[in-house]
DNA sequence: TTTTGTACATTAAGATGTTAATGAATTCAA
DNA sequence: TTGAATTCATTAACATCTTAATGTACAAAA
């Protein structure tokens, strides 16, 4: 009875979103920056934990880390990253050991290849990066940084 | 030689952070709000996906959506929903069914189980969205809230 | 020193993310 | 109306998420 009506073209039906909550709203919004570096990252057969990986090893001194603070920085949670690493290292682009003074640790740094492979997608990166601050406003992005970062401190 | 003199004490040789890309951003900042909620889920025995499911059916009119819409609302891809929803409907909390008009599609709606576990949720919800939001200021929130929602419209 | 506790990485098991491929139902054009 | 495109959900295969459990290495206390 007051079923919708057939609408064939496309999908031009979308319907009003009911209020998002704040968790869905930040993944709704992370999608859609995502969907400006995934075809690059797919290029080059990365997934998006790898690339977060190659990126915090590259910003960091002596593009080196421990798992442990690398994990928390990227976001991946220790039993993840182990599988995350031995990818990334049989694809030859970090190296892990365990440090000598604690062989619980284990240190992760970015080989030559990985950083040929940074440097060479960080032109793209960055072009991307422009075109999402045009479409939102240099204003709007510095203030959405700030905010995003004042959230990422909260703790219950 | 110049290795990280071991310091016993918990963390507290947390480093600097590299300055932040916007999607790590928008992930940490999504994580510490997770933070909030994870326990509560964790008590009903519902996966994050679960969780978005159940409340988006709630506050949609007559607590129904066709698969394709709820996949993209939920920010959960196709291939993910469907076995999100036959978990979901094999612990009774939505109903899955297709149109007779178009037999490719696929719905679901929330079981009178489904409303009972929302409902049952809905004040610890509602408080610690409170406390969020204490410790981020209104305003801010409100900001951050309208940002986010710009930012889901950008596209490639 | 032995005991106890703690900090790590890893494994295990089930759920989800991600892309490509399949297959069925519907639409569109010839 | 027939056959070629489209629109869906689903399956497949591999990567990751998530919590709990293991096991090892180090640290602190007895």
């Amino acid at each position: 009875m007051s079923r919708r009506r057939a609408v064939p073209k496309e999908h031009s039906h979308r319907m009003a979103k009911p209020t998002p909550s704040l968790t869905v709203a930040l993944l709704q919004a992370r999608e859609a920056a995502m969907g400006f570096f995934r075809p690059l990252l797919n290029e080059h057969g990365l997934t998006e934990q790898q690339w977060r990986v190659i990126r915090i090893l590259k910003e960091v001194p002596e593009h080196q880390l421990e798992s442990r603070d690398l994990a928390e920085i990227a976001c991946i949670l220790r039993p993840s990253l182990t599988g995350v690493l031995v990818r990334l290292e049989k694809t030859g682009y970090v190296k892990r050991w365990k440090p000598a003074n604690d062989q619980r640790r284990l240190c992760v740094s970015l080989t030559e290849e990985g950083h040929r492979l940074f440097d060479a997608m960080s032109g793209d990166m960055h072009k991307q990066y422009r075109r999402i601050k045009r479409q939102l406003g240099a204003d709007n992005y510095k203030t959405l940084m700030a905010l995003l970062d004042q959230l990422q401190r909260v703790e219950p």
